[in-house]
DNA sequence: CCTCCCTATCGGAGAAGCCGATGGCATGAT
DNA sequence: ATCATGCCATCGGCTTCTCCGATAGGGAGG
């Protein structure tokens, strides 16, 4: 059996027809077409649905799905061991985390500071949602999220902790109210990110304790546009405390004085068993991570 | 890239040359030749070292190695369940185990008494040697053995303890001498395996407290054999209790009067990580074992 | 130096892979 | 009802791969 067969099964699978999956591969749609029976003469049972409006595994070849990735991602981590090179670590993990906290710790990874074991890392910037997923379809080895539900029975650890913070320009009205109320921060404009965003979830909790009359400024997708429009004296902004530890410490933005719904954040490791080679460096990086929280990590 | 070139690379390392894998596949020598050639072509990097008297796996063969076993295994395990078979638990045992203890267990375990999940089991019969070499390869899923020494790291569990004993026909002179002494057994003959079987390890342990003038009467490869000698009056044996336990109750043999020298055993179950499909009816499995000590299982 | 065994290479026959084109089929719009 | 659309299977062809038998090279050992 030829793994290109795998590739094409699943490549079936994700797209949801032959005809796409023969595009994304490159391939004549026939020659898909070709590589499925095969795989299916090979394997004695059919795995595919067809439709005259695409296709659909059937139950064996929902049994398939989850072998066809291992064995591709097995085929893929021997080549890169064979042929000498190091083991690589599919990292992903939210924006905000990617953005002001893993670029210092890759680089001190990278640096020796990881141990003799050292990986190639690539990092994937996505939703908690669809970071899971990838982790859970193998697509990614580990993952760094903020508060991560329930629903996962994988190996985790907790790597630090951080809260959300009510942050404004030192200009702001709000800045000087000592101390500050809810009725004052009901007054004023909020600085959001999109819907689905984790601190927009953050928001929105922080938001229902409020009230509903508080007034959003704007909806970004950009932490740091969100950010730049805080120092810009635009609004307020709920953010984690790590992301804007730079600006407070500036003096660009000052922390409100609220004592109400600071929300806490775990950020938490999550990853796949059987890494392989991957594994001691995974191990040492989230060792490394551990000892590496910013010093905004405070709160325990 | 295609399973049959790690099929022939593996049969070439096993078979240590490509003449003789060609002939263990059923290939052409020139088949084989040009597999492997594809095989490096495809990987980037020679995976042979060919001499005129063989061949021996490069460098970046020895990494490929282990990642060839671990592709076919899954291959083999994605058949199955593809086609809806039930998963395949590949245990192997030292003999007595397989002759006197398994039979009953996996009778068991085919009613249903190893829970909802069930496989189809195979028994490999070999040395404590072997079965820890084939287990750390991947051939084996699990093994049961006695007293294993250190040296593996993976997962395991003690299944129940036994005892060597020194058993004689009732007849034999050694029986009717109460207490029996040191000095009395050294003057007797004694029944004993082929060396590098456990219960000959045991032998030569007990052997060397006793001295070096015990009198070896018969060397021989089954305990099935030996322990029909011992019934025959033919000498002393030196055997793990639960191998002769229907022969005691039956008043075949007899357990001699010896305080000194009787070794412990452990039965103990190791196996593979990633087992797939096949590691719940394993857990179900080692758990019956657990459960399913023989009487004489009685030595905590 | 000769023999033996091992492996690489070559040429050819057969199989498999891939492609473009065609046709069947279900869906949804006109 | 009819037509258009999008999907997949099939077919004939060309190319590539696979496998084989035969042959040649090359080191080990007598």
């Amino acid at each position: 059996m030829d793994t290109r067969q795998l590739r094409a099964f699943l490549a079936v699978v994700e797209t949801g027809g032959i005809s796409a999956a023969a595009e994304q591969l490159g391939y004549a749609q026939s020659s898909v077409s070709d590589q499925v029976r095969t795989l299916e003469r090979d394997l004695g049972v059919p795995v595919l649905n067809r439709t005259s409006v695409g296709t659909v595994p059937t139950e064996a070849g929902q049994r398939l799905l989850p072998y066809a990735r291992r064995l591709l991602d097995l085929d893929g981590e021997m080549r890169r061991c064979v042929s000498g090179q190091r083991p690589l670590l599919r990292i992903g993990a939210l924006q905000s985390l990617a953005d002001e906290w893993l670029p210092e710790v890759l680089t001190a990874f990278d640096h020796g500071a990881g141990g003799p074991d050292t990986a190639d890392v690539t990092v994937t910037v996505s939703s908690r949602g669809r970071l899971m997923e990838e982790l859970n379809d193998g697509r990614l080895d580990a993952v760094f999220t903020l508060d991560s539900g329930p629903g996962y029975d994988g190996p985790s650890a907790v790597v630090g902790y951080d809260r959300v913070v009510l942050v404004t320009a030192p200009s702001h009205p709000l800045a000087a109210i000592h101390p500050l109320t809810l009725d004052d921060v009901k007054r004023s404009e909020f600085l959001v990110t999109e819907i689905g965003c984790i601190y927009r979830q953050c928001f929105d909790e922080f938001g229902r304790d409020v009230g509903p009359s508080l007034k959003i400024a704007m909806i970004t997708g950009s932490l740091n546009a969100l950010r730049r429009l805080a120092v810009n004296g635009r609004g307020a902004a709920l953010l984690p405390r790590f992301s804007v530890q730079a600006e407070l410490d500036s003096g660009d933005l000052v922390m409100l004085d609220l004592k109400e719904g600071p929300v806490r954040l775990t950020v938490e490791a999550r990853w796949r068993e059987g890494l392989g080679p991957a594994a001691a460096p995974l191990r040492a990086l989230v060792e490394l991570t551990q000892r590496f929280s910013p010093a905004s990590w405070a709160m325990a």
